[in-house]
Formats: C-alpha cells, structure tokens, sequence
RNA sequence: GGGCCGGUAGCUCAGUCUGGCAGAGCAUCGGACUUUUAAUCCGAGUGUCCUGGGUUCGAAUCCCAGCCGGCUCACCA
C-alpha cells in the first residue's frame, strides 16, 4: 500500500474508486492492440504516399504509456509511448459522448489503449482520433518531469524502470545489448561452435585470478563457490571431444565496484580445437568488426570524443614492445621482483611491499599502456608468471601465446593457446598455490585436480578466447560506466 | 580505504559562502478553453531541507559523527 499521506498518490487512488465505481476494471486482462505506435506512424504515412484518405482507411489501436496530457475543454491531446516510440491521440468530446467524462480520471504514466483513425492536426502531428479507448492499468505513482527526465543517478540505477521510462538513451542501451549478445551468438553459430552450459556453483573457483563468492550447500552439506570463470569447464568440453564450444554467461568476482567493474558480469568464452592465439585473433577482429557493423551500421564508434576504427585487421604487438616503449622497461630484463619494482620506482610509479612479479607487471601494463590504447590493439605474448593456463612459446619458455584485445582503453578481451601439457599444467597450478600462501592480499589461480584428471587424458591443440560482454556494450555506445550497460548494477544498500 | 563534490516538494533545481517566514519550473488540485504538443490563462496546496548530535535567541545554512551517491586515487582483471 503506497504512503496514503502524498498528496499526489491520494489522488490517483481517489480516481481509481471513481473509476471502480463506474463499473470500470482499472486492470482489465487483455487489450486487443492492431498497431504499435511506429507502425501506426508508417501505415498513416504510407496512406498518405497512395492518397488515400486516412480517416476511411486508417483504423489503428495502439497502446502505452501515457507521457503527457494537454487539456483542452472539450477537447484532449495525449502522448502514448510504447516499445517502439510515441503517437499522439486526440480525443473529443463530440466524438466520444458521455466516455469523454471519464479521461478526468486518466493520469500521465497510466497504461491506455486507443482505438481510432489516423489523422494529421494542423501543425501536421500524426495522430490518432480516438473513438474508443480503455484504461489499461491504473498507475499510482507520479512519473519524472516530462523535459529534464530522471536525472539523479542514484534513482536511475536502484529504479531501472524510471530511467527506461524517462530516458530514450536507458531504453536504446538495454535493445542494443540484447542486439550485440544476439549478434555475437548468431556468429559463433554460423562459425560451428556449439553453445553450451556449464556449472555456476562450483566446488574450486579456478580459471582465472579473482576472490569469489562462497556459499553453502545444504542438501549435500558442501561449501561451494560462484564460478570466476567458465573456462576449465568449456576445455573439459573439448577434451570430451566437443572441438568448438562457447559459453555466453555471468560470472561472479568478489572484487571492488567502479567504472569497469561490476562483481557480477557477461562473458563469453570460447574454445577451439586445432587452432592457436592467432586464428583467435582473427576471430576477435571479425567478430567485433561484425557486430559493431551489424548492431550500429558502422565499424567506427565514438567514444569520449574519438573515433574507434574496428576495421580489422587490428594492429598486433607484442606486451613487452609495447610496455617498453610507453616506459623504458623491458620486463624479460627484470626477471625478479626486486628488479622489476626497482625500474618501476624509477618511472615514478607507487610500488606495494607484498607484491608479485605479476601483480607489478600488470601495473604497470594498466598505468603506462592501457589508457592509451584507444585503437583496437592486440598485445601479444604475455609472461608465463602471468598466465598459469597458457602454453608456452616454443621458442622462449618466458613467454605464452597469449594476447589481449584493447580498445578506448579498456581490455576487452582475453585468449591464449591452451596448455594441454598435463606435467607443465600441474606444476603451473602448483605454482599459483605457492603464489597464493606467499601474496595473501592477491588473488592467484587455483589448483583444480578434476581439471587436471580430465587434461591428462589429452587435450587437442586449441584457441580459447574470454571476451567481456559489458565492455564491448561499453564500447558501441560509448559508455564510461559499467553501470550505463548492466540494468541493474550492485548498489550498496539503500 | 583516502581525497573532492553532492543529498532541499513526486521530478529538475535555486537558496548554504554572509544563520532570520521553505522557494521556482514541471507535476498535482479547483476553474476556463474542440487542433494542442515544454499548450495557454486564472486560482490553490506542496516538505523528515539525508540521519543523529552540537553551537546559537534562532540552523536547510555553522560544527561533529554517520548513511547514501558521484568523481578520483588506492585495491582489483
């Protein structure tokens, strides 16, 4: 029951008893809708292109939200917005007799549906000149002002609907998402891959470097995690013999909340079998390049200000040219923590105590490199420290196949070629629980004995690939905040 | 976690520096108006000034503590 004592809400519920007490069920069942309002706008325009007269021709009923209300005595205007846009009705008194009487008890943001022909007033607005209409839901609340919307963040965020109601930009977002995920499923389809499901609860958090959510189990009595990654899931796949699988999906990250980051976020991850980090490559660059072309018209987006050209093929540099030439470092020269701190201490960067080789390291990748990687970018080879789940390089042990993808700053993508050796993986994953005793504030892999059994039966030579599905909404709509493309962000609690 | 900024009517915001009746527009309520469209015109009411303390004759305003949010730094993929 809303706070009876706003002024505001005891009016609407005044007219809801009114309109109880006509008889009238403020919320029927069903309304029988033949047009929505974009399609009504081109059926009055494709009228008018065959010269037929809309009002003998033109019998629309459209439905949606009341937006405004402009009363005129004996005459009514109204501006409906449904999914697609906005039409408006007018409605008057002479055409609609004693039901007239009853558009006192309407409110902006009640639910109406309109049935009528189409016309044009003289200032040439589209219109529908309502001869029946019905109430459809009943709102009880006020909606934000009309010409400023919703602007206060905070409501935006915990309120999601009133942002999509007010804010054509909230509504555009929320569509072009659903357009890049079908976008992106559709291409991976058409590649061969198969889409599959795998376990969020998980009894070890492996596959990537994250804190993870724990929770409890009670018909088994077993503590289990929320997955931080879909990844040795989707090779376990591959070894069962499933050479092309994707994974579209949430994973969960018990980490800090800020631009780029949300605890809860999309990705999808792929594996391939017989191909390496550089057929990836080519795939991520076709398939941004494929989205972006098919979700916005055009391969260049603009973000803050500046264009991004995702027309491939994308400029390919290794991580250790790229970081020496932003910072005069070369990290295969500092090859312990002491060196690699010392160097970085004397760029001017602040260097933590207890930190690992690969915690100063992508430090220093994300203060020099990353925010001037606006161009799509990919950085290619990564030290082996940093990547316990990438093969080595066949010609210099320090090194993976692993690459990233940047774009306006941000990474928007992670692949490697997989390490299928079972030795080298084990002692990898061995490693990281050495790491993870030694750095107790940083997060390192873990070790995952299931996946290791499985990878010891044999993994065939494959690309995998981890793309972060918020960042690339981010990056065709230019967006700055995570919180602009996920609808309902994490919110402290109000 | 640190720094900076903000929280006032349903919404968008003034007012805070320099303490003195709680304000505007939209929305709402009453009235006029049959082609308006940020409709217009006449009239009316808005409230936990984020919360709790304190200073003061008097606090939205000054001080302290806290809550929530934004930006930023740190942390973190």
């Amino acid at each position: 029951m809303p706070e009876p004592e706003s002024q505001l809400i005891r009016a609407r519920l005044d007219s809801l008893t009114r309109i109880r007490a006509r008889g009238v069920d403020p919320y029927p069942h069903r309304v029988d809708r033949t047009h929505t309002t974009a399609e009504a706008l081109a059926c009055l325009e494709s009228l008018e292109r065959q010269g037929v007269d809309a009002a003998s021709g033109g019998c629309v009923s459209v439905a949606g939200r009341i937006m405004q209300l402009r009363g005129m005595g004996k005459a009514t205007f109204l501006d409906i917005q449904d999914g697609q846009g906005r039409i408006q009705a007018l409605l008057r008194r002479n055409l609609l007799q004693e039901s007239y009487q009853g558009i006192r008890d309407l409110d902006i943001g009640d639910w109406l549906g309109v049935t009528g022909p189409l016309m044009r007033t003289r200032t040439g607005e589209p219109t529908v000149e309502v001869r029946q209409w019905k109430l459809l839901s009943k709102s009880l609340r006020p909606l934000p002002e009309k010409w400023h919307g919703l602007a206060d963040v905070e409501t935006r965020y915990r309120r999601r609907y009133l942002d999509l109601i007010s804010n054509e930009d909230a509504r555009r977002i929320a569509a072009l998402r659903s357009r890049v995920v079908a976008s992106l499923r559709r291409m991976m389809d058409a590649r061969g891959f198969i889409e599959v499901e795998t376990p969020m609860l998980v009894s070890v958090p492996a596959g990537g470097t994250a804190r993870p959510f724990s929770t409890h189990y009670r018909a088994l009595n077993r503590d289990l995690f929320l997955r931080i990654a879909t990844e040795l899931y989707l090779k376990r796949l591959v070894i069962g013999g499933l050479e092309k699988v994707y994974e579209i999906g949430r994973i969960f990250r018990n980490e800090g909340v800020d631009l780029t980051h949300n605890p809860e976020f999309t990705t999808m991850e792929s594996y391939e079998a017989f191909a390496d980090y550089n057929d990836v490559m080519r795939m991520v660059e076709e398939l941004t390049h494929g989205i972006a072309v098919e979700v916005t018209g055009s391969p260049l987006v603009m973000v803050e200000g500046e264009t991004v050209d995702l027309t491939p093929p994308w400029t390919r540099r290794t991580l250790r040219d790229e970081i020496r030439d932003r910072s005069g470092i070369d990290f295969l020269n500092c090859p312990d923590v002491e060196s690699l701190g010392a160097e970085m201490k004397r760029i001017g960067l602040e260097v933590g105590r207890q930190v690992s080789w690969g915690g100063l390291l992508d430090k220093l990748l994300s203060d020099t490199v990353e925010p001037h990687l606006t161009q799509p970018i990919f950085l290619m080879d990564y030290p082996v420290e940093m990547s316990p789940l990438a093969k080595k390089r066949p010609d210099d042990g320090r090194l993976v196949e692993r690459f990233e993808g940047f774009a306006a700053g941000m990474e928007i993508c992670n692949a490697f070629t997989e390490l299928n050796d079972p030795v080298d993986q084990r002692e990898r994953m061995e490693r990281q629980e050495a790491l993870n005793l030694q750095y107790r504030d940083e997060e390192m892999d873990r070790l995952d004995e299931d996946f290791l059994v499985a990878l010891e039966h044999g993994m065939p030579p494959t690309g995998g690939l981890g793309v972060g599905i918020d960042r690339l909404v981010m990056l065709f709509t230019g967006q700055r905040s995570i919180r602009e493309v996920v609808l309902f962000p994490q919110l402290r609690d109000a």
